[in-house]
RNA sequence: GUGGGUGUAGCGUAGUUGGUUAACGCGUCAGAUUGUGGCUCUGAAGACCGUGGGUUCGAGUCCCAUCACUCACCCCA
């Protein structure tokens, strides 16, 4: 029979086994440091009705989202986390305590060409912090914090945290007479770092059609660099001109002074007046993280600030601040830097058993027991030559092999061999289960990243 | 969506101005070594050269189409 050629649709990513664990450790880390923060778990349905995820309507979403009938429904995959959480919130907003603080780590799908560093689906682990007619602006520099947290314990030093505010840049372009332009202004803008100021001034110029006066208050504008002192110390000369201008320096001095508070070292965050990007529902604070040696990879982390979450589905009104680890593309461009640690442990078990007996049973027993004990253990139970068994542990990576034979039963004990050091002994089972533990323990390894 | 590039064993590659049996490395499997893995050695399996058509005595190689992948733009995590 002529076989199908297998195949992955290309941007969606597969793993083999050992690049899954430390997926996975990366997750289990973002589980742990979400939940140091008092975040609760939340899973919604990947698949939506198409009316709800695209209540917001027009521009890239309708142009990338995955869209589909069956039968009669018109069905949508979810686009990103957060209109998701929009209509969860809006529609258990009479059972819900707020502020709601939420973490979901799931797959997002987007009808994209794929590109390096971009998927068609991929993971994203988001917190949100809702709150019920008002939220406090500590919880906009509570937020990077935990993304500063997060990042150090995968073992990064070298990213920056970059904020800024959208009511800074909407009053800053009032002032200048183009709230109309603001949204192509702020594209353009962004791409100082990639394009330069001087393509920059031309597009504003032939394309968004500003004037000089205008491009070069622009350029003037986001040309302001420095510390993050500094940085602020210098908006000051535009202060008095425009309320919204006003207030979104206000925050960002805010939100500047608390990060500081909450322990983020300058070094990983900045003022940067370039960045604007993200859904287009930010209304103050927004964040973009980038990792310093890689930045042709864009952001990895971004989010901000929201004054109205669910206003396509309820009249209540729900302002947020969240934020969105781009997981899939992390880990994807750690992996390519080949910055992922070799030393984690990425074993399905920490323990082979190997029976020598035609009767299994003994060594069923045995298994349970060092389960019991929290060892990870695998009984091997195919008819194999002795060589195929131990190379089976080697090739899983599995640090110890217990050997269980007739002789060993007689004697009540069991033989441990220590894969890395060759070394091997026969031991009474309580031994061998501390014998194993201890030597598991001393494999664990800090960090998932190891940086250059 | 727009514009480039590339398609040869599971993976990474070589393949001369078109010429006879498509080569190499890694991996896989087997044996050397039946209660001891990694290292080494020996051997084996595995490719209708993306697909379809064309040019030619002859196509992996040239031409066209198509599909897939990929890069850039757009946009984003």
């Amino acid at each position: 029979m002529e076989k199908l050629k297998p195949r992955t649709l290309s941007g969606f990513m597969e793993l083999l086994p050992a690049p899954q664990m430390q997926l996975e450790r990366m997750m289990e880390i973002l589980r742990e440091t979400y939940a140091l923060y008092g975040f609760t778990p939340l899973d919604t349905p990947a698949i939506e009705s198409a009316e709800i995820l695209l209540a917001k309507g027009g521009g890239e979403t309708e142009k990338q989202i995955y869209r589909f009938q069956k039968g009669d429904n018109d069905l949508a995959l979810r686009f990103d986390l957060t209109v998701p959480l929009a209509k969860y919130v809006a529609l258990h907003a009479g059972e819900l305590t707020f502020p709601f603080r939420r973490y979901q780590i799931g797959k997002v799908y987007r009808g994209e060409r794929a590109q390096r560093g971009r998927f068609r689906e991929f993971y994203q682990a988001d917190i949100d912090i809702i709150g019920d007619g008002k939220l406090d602006i500590l919880n906009e520099a509570e937020i990077p914090s935990i993304i500063y947290s997060i990042f150090r314990r995968f073992g990064l030093t070298r990213f920056v945290i970059r904020v800024n505010n959208r009511k800074l840049l909407n009053g800053f372009y009032a002032m200048l007479g183009l709230s109309e332009k603001s949204g192509d202004i702020m594209r353009t803008v962004d791409k100082l770092d990639k394009i330069g100021a001087d393509k920059v001034r031309t597009i504003l110029l032939d394309d968004v059609g500003l004037t000089d006066a205008q491009a070069d208050e622009i350029l003037r504008f986001i040309a302001i660099t420095g510390s993050n002192a500094e940085v602020l110390a210098k908006l000051e000369d535009w202060r008095g001109r425009n309320e919204i201008f006003d207030l979104g320096l206000e925050e960002l001095t805010a939100v500047t002074k608390h990060l500081g508070a909450f322990g983020v070292p300058e070094e990983n965050f900045a003022v940067d007046l370039t960045i604007a990007r993200g859904l287009d529902y930010y209304t103050g604070t927004v964040y973009e993280t980038t990792l310093l040696d890689h930045p042709e990879i864009g952001s990895v982390c971004s989010g901000g600030r929201y004054d109205n979450l669910a206003e396509y589905y309820t009249d209540r009104q729900l302002p947020g601040v969240g934020i969105s680890i781009g997981l899939t593309r992390l880990f994807y461009v750690l992996g390519e830097q080949e910055l992922l640690n070799p030393d984690l442990p990425t074993a399905p078990a920490d323990c082979l058993l190997l029976p020598m007996t035609e009767d299994f049973s003994a060594a069923v027993r045995l298994a349970t027991i060092l389960r019991a004990a929290g060892i990870r253990t695998q009984l091997y139970t195919e008819q194999k030559k002795f060589k195929a068994k131990m190379s089976y542990a080697d090739k899983l990576g599995i640090p110890y092999v217990v050997f269980l034979g007739e002789d060993e039963i007689a004697r009540n004990v069991c033989s441990v061999k220590n894969l890395r050091t060759g070394d091997q002994v026969s031991l009474p089972v309580d031994q061998a289960i501390e014998l194993i533990k201890f030597g598991i323990s001393a494999l664990q390894s800090g960090s998932v990243i190891l940086e250059k």
